[in-house]
DNA sequence: CAGGTACGAGACGTACCGTACCTTAATGGC
DNA sequence: GCCATTAAGGTACGGTACGTCTCGTACCTG
């Protein structure tokens, strides 16, 4: 028999003592995440992360059950939320804004895990529950909020204040990538969602309605 | 060493003689989607597929590179697309019609194969499309058909003829699905979409666009 | 009838799954 | 401070699927 001489290509990190509890469960989430960041959602398996938290996989089944549970966990954890909303004094600007922001984040090395995730969890709706908290371009408060400040300006009607109508621009933009795969979306398809579909929503709404 | 008696779970069809080419693609095509709609996406195994074609993986792979290109030629091949257009006689009961046939169909065995497969194909811009051309739903031509009906009644103004307008409906329908996991979209939801998003976007269209 | 080509058959090494089993260390109650 | 409890570590297992490779063989063509 030969050494155990193993020439890893992934990281071993060594267990510094018997690590438990929560010491334990952040170094795997934090190896999962190391995992989703280097290789995608499609690397992280449970054995890469155990042997990269220098743990073993029984430690991690005994926290989650499933690859996909593990894969959400560890983005919730680290993936920290750009909750900026712009303010750009008009409406065009900060819709179209949000939404070069959606792009970004969704075509980003992140966005990329965030698709793969989403993907994976496709048949778990907890855990896609779970994601769309950390998601925050489908949490319509951002939206609202520079929907409230048109409001303000008078520049639409208050009837636009609805959850489903804040967030249609971006539910847009998210079915591009979903459908299209785009790499990324080109920015003449974002002024397109807005002049042709968010704004003339926004400006008819409650405008009147005519006859019929 | 026992014997070699496999008592195989999968269907092993037996190859008649040998076939080539369009026939043995066909037989393989034909056993892909038995276990696309028995085990679904996830029973789709080139072994499996193989065993049940009476071939081999070799056949498979020389014109298939992925498991995803298989199951979305499958996919391709045997599922027809349902092209009727309600006519109700006005624009809300065609509108309506068309998100409830959507959400019938993305919600059945078969809407769940294609959800996998759209999963599946995540990264990959060109099966994407061909997973697209089957799907209909995104096709935008029945839509705009309903529009322009509506166009011709006069409830709406011809301004609405856009390919991305016409199917914000359905767009809406399906983040539904992806974002949230729905097994199927209660019918309120249909008629929110349609009420509060879809016929103010159509009816506010042109009417007008207040200063600004 | 010779030859190329595509198929059938199956083995191969790799990777990962999920589970089982035992050993060993940390922890908290006493 | 000691010990039972608990949670780790370590490791092996059977199983499935991947993707590749090597043969032998049937088919089609010229």
């Amino acid at each position: 028999m030969a050494d155990k001489a193993q020439p890893d290509s992934t990281p071993q990190r060594p267990a510094p003592s018997r690590r438990r509890g929560a010491a334990l469960e952040q170094a795997i989430l934090r190896a999962a995440m190391e995992e989703l960041t280097e290789t995608g959602y499609a690397g992280l398996t449970m054995e890469r992360v155990a042997r990269r938290a220098g743990t073993n996989k029984n430690a991690i089944y005994r926290r989650w059950p499933t690859r996909a549970a593990l894969g959400v966990a560890a983005y919730r954890q680290f993936v920290v939320t750009n909750t900026q909303i712009p303010d750009t004094g008009d409406l065009r600007g900060d819709a179209l804004e949000m939404l070069r922001r959606a792009n970004r984040t969704w075509s980003s090395p992140t966005g990329g895990i965030l698709r793969a995730l989403l993907a994976g969890a496709r048949d778990d709706p907890q855990l896609l529950a779970q994601l769309q908290e950390r998601t925050a371009d489908a949490g319509s408060a951002a939206w609202l909020t520079i929907l409230a400040r048109a409001v303000s300006r008078g520049e639409i009607g208050p009837e636009a204040l609805h959850p489903r109508v804040a967030t249609v621009a971006v539910v847009l933009l998210r079915d591009e990538f979903i459908t299209r795969g785009y790499p990324e979306v080109p920015d003449s398809v974002l002024t397109d969602i807005i002049d042709e579909v968010y704004l003339p929503l926004l400006r008819g709404r409650g405008t009147d309605s005519p006859s019929s």
